[in-house]
DNA sequence: TTATACTTTCAATAATTATTGAAACTTTAA
DNA sequence: TTAAAGTTTCAATAATTATTGAAAGTATAA
């Protein structure tokens, strides 16, 4: 198989896969060309390697940049701006995550606390109930929220990630 | 606030919370309506109560049931179904994590395996690159797969749930 | 067996979300 | 300055995904 064939496999795989991730099909595949790509690529590199259209791609590059997953750089004596993915993989994937846990864990900690806070009135059991499910949903909230910050202070850490393979 | 009020906020704000990790409105609105609810629904009880229609209730229900998030319970002297959402947090998310690493890890894997196996042709520096990055996100997928393994196994152990909400 | 209560299916439709592309804006070199 | 190169924006459109509802299917009691 032909380098540009399998850069191009790849590209168009991390793409669904990002579908399946809730990622725009268009960010995931652009992510992925720079993440196979030597060096730094152009908004037009991208356009023509993927056919976007320049909005799509100026507007997913911000957001990969947003995320943290790409930055842009510079080549000398060219005035456009040329962007290179961030290659470490766990870097990578702290930066998912913490934009996962602010997009997905954020809004289930204020509904949480907010109904606790309130007062309910109605039958006695089925109050308690309510009460005790809200409870029991925000403190596991809580311990996920907890595990992500661990994994983010443990980045890199070698020994933690040798813990992980060994054990299971 | 009215228990029923409250109900109703939570069936509400679930559903968002849900269209935000990937999974449709009423699945959610569905399965949040099922915790808060102190005995087991019928499909009748689901769809007035969140005004959807049969099908969708139909559709989604058995969509709960093969995520191990909901069970079939039947009530005395009754010819319907009846509905009820696994109480336990901790295996509600547990399984989530399962299916989840079905949908979202699975085919990351598939498909990285894929590529490590092919001959690749092209420029020895470029092919190098394209190699180590395929090999790095092989190697952190499967850490991540044996984490959330490790998190199954532990589902329930009161020392690891310590541990967490101590460390971070 | 048949009428009834209940469940499932799926083509049509609605709602949501992603993408395009052309126009407006900004920066730079001469 | 101003022309050219480059970037950003966003209303219109396309693509995708969820939902409906009516018709077909199934199980049960009499």
């Amino acid at each position: 198989m032909k380098l540009a064939e399998g850069k191009m496999e790849f590209v168009q795989s991390w793409g669904a896969i990002g579908s399946a991730w809730g990622i725009p099909k268009s960010m995931a595949q652009i992510h992925a060309l720079l993440l196979v790509s030597n060096e730094a690529l152009s908004t037009e590199d991208v356009m023509e390697t993927i056919k976007l259209s320049r909005g799509n791609v100026n507007i997913n590059l911000r957001e990969l940049i947003n995320w943290n997953l790409v930055s842009k750089a510079n080549k000398l004596g060219e005035r456009k701006e040329f962007f290179k993915a961030k290659q470490d993989i766990w870097e990578m994937a702290i930066n998912i995550v913490k934009e996962r846990k602010r997009r997905e864990l954020q809004p289930i900690q204020s509904l949480l606390s907010q109904l606790r806070a309130e007062k309910i009135e109605g039958p006695a059991e089925e109050v308690k109930h309510f009460k005790s499910m809200i409870k029991d949903l925000d403190e596991f909230i809580t311990q996920m929220d907890k595990l992500s910050e661990l994994m983010v202070k443990l980045n890199g850490n070698i020994f933690f990630q040798r813990m992980i393979k060994t054990l299971s």
